[in-house]
DNA sequence: ATATTACGGATATTGGATATCCCTATTTGG
DNA sequence: CCAAATAGGGATATCCAATATCCGTAATAT
């Protein structure tokens, strides 16, 4: 079970455009540049972000995206789920039911304890991961990534942002 | 991102065996047929377990698999990994490398943000896996499912085990 | 001896992830 | 008003892991 490549992208776009000043855009072509990712692909995971009302859009030259809210307001989670979908891991095939000793027609009351368990831990990920906000991750990489690195890609962005 | 079937059918199968009294084994034939899933293919899955060390085997009739240890020292987390592997859900191809602002062959000295937060997510998703032992299980079974089918289920296996 | 079993290798088959291409509607900038 | 750039979406191709089956081998109980 891995996660596709696609949730580190977004992640990495949803990075970006935290920082990106208030009523600008950037476009795919300048997110996959930055991020050396296929455009017409990484459009793709930025169309789910869309969907899920993630990020606004416009059209036109100067167009691309931006935070539908802001950073302080936008989790890892929210991202995750619309890259991935907010499905459960762990899919419940309700085999109990294939045992041969139970009478015909038999129906359960309550779900399968063992999918009640891979439930939680699959909550457990869902919370660590609402925990964390762009607005954290943005302080942390601010402390963390090259000063010199860190504001020439703010510049670099704020070039081609529209 | 959704877990392997036989994720599900192997934590069944050590849910069965964890009722199986001391010494005896449980053939794959069995564990399929009380589950209603593909011979061959399931063994591939109890082959997981053993190689990891979950279960013990013999060969020949009335042959099959034991766990290899109390049902209270056998957690979800073992059989899901022995499973699924051990690797982190999130792989990080460390994109931030493609940033065309960054000096040639610069070296990170931390891993990125972004994968550690989502490495942090995936070890709760494992600590709640590792909290859940089959012990607890069996317990929580006895309590859920009919006592009809209980008893009809391990009769049916005490008259198939070796 | 025979039947039964775990095990491992080989080999399909399937479906989702990855990736590309192209058409359309929209909007900016000239 | 026009040309260029953009998001969006559909169609398609490719790749790989998950799923599934089959068979040969060694070991073992009866």
């Amino acid at each position: 079970m891995i996660l596709k490549s696609q949730v580190e992208w977004a992640l990495h776009c949803c990075a970006i455009l935290s920082s990106l000043p208030e009523g600008r855009f950037l476009s795919t072509k300048a997110l996959a540049e930055l991020h050396g990712l296929p455009k017409e692909y990484l459009s793709k995971a930025l169309q789910s972000l869309s969907h899920a009302g993630l990020v606004h859009t416009t059209l036109g030259p100067s167009g691309g995206y931006r935070l539908a809210r802001p950073p302080e307001q936008l989790t890892f989670l929210d991202v995750v789920e619309a890259v991935e979908g907010e499905g459960p891991t762990f899919v419940c095939q309700n085999i109990r039911a294939n045992n041969p000793c139970r009478p015909q027609g038999y129906c359960e009351s309550t779900p399968c304890a063992i999918a009640r368990t891979m439930w939680q831990a699959d909550e457990a990920w869902r919370t660590a991961l609402r925990k964390v906000t762009f607005a954290e991750l943005a302080k942390t990489l601010e402390q963390e990534v090259s000063p010199q690195i860190w504001a020439g890609t703010f510049e670099w962005v704020l070039k081609r942002a529209g």
